[in-house]
DNA sequence: AATAATAGTGCCGTAAAATGCACTTTGCAC
DNA sequence: GTGCAAAGTGCATTTTACGGCACTATTATT
């Protein structure tokens, strides 16, 4: 996934649950302007912040194999 | 996946390609001391390095739903 | 159109990530 | 145990993420 489809997939999961960016920050302890920045993608946020913010959408970060890679 | 899994995960995919630190800094253009520090788990990585060396590597970071979340 | 809620941005201080360099430690051959 | 390669660590610097605050912009509701 994309930087742009990553964004894509927080903020449209948050939308489904109907949480604001102002919720998301509460519940997960990101700040505000860390979310706001990811999601207007202005931001390249840590892995921690990352989780933080998928956790509380019931998403969590994976490393998937890419498809068509020689497997080894 | 938590820290340890993904730093496990890359770290595992990285031996099974036979590529050193060294070279995976190389080729993904993340600095030698950032790998080391992201492998040793004492590293909070951006998304952009993860990608960086996730690719390389042949893989992709991914937000996967987590099982038992109520897909709304 | 006025209001209210939600989202986006500028400014800015603080904390931490990214990186290089040099050194130490570990692991594996011989 | 010597030697070499790969991995880990301490130190210092530069860059940048984090986050608050205040303001603007957008969107929806009445």
């Amino acid at each position: 996934m994309h930087f742009s489809e990553l964004i894509k997939t927080i903020k449209e999961r948050r939308e489904v649950l109907q949480v604001t960016q102002q919720g998301l920050a509460d519940l997960s302890g990101v700040g505000l302007r860390t979310l706001k920045q990811f999601e207007s993608g202005k931001g390249n946020p840590t892995l921690l912040t990352l989780q933080k913010m998928a956790d509380v959408l019931g998403m969590e970060v994976y490393l998937k194999i890419k498809n068509g890679t020689p497997n080894k």
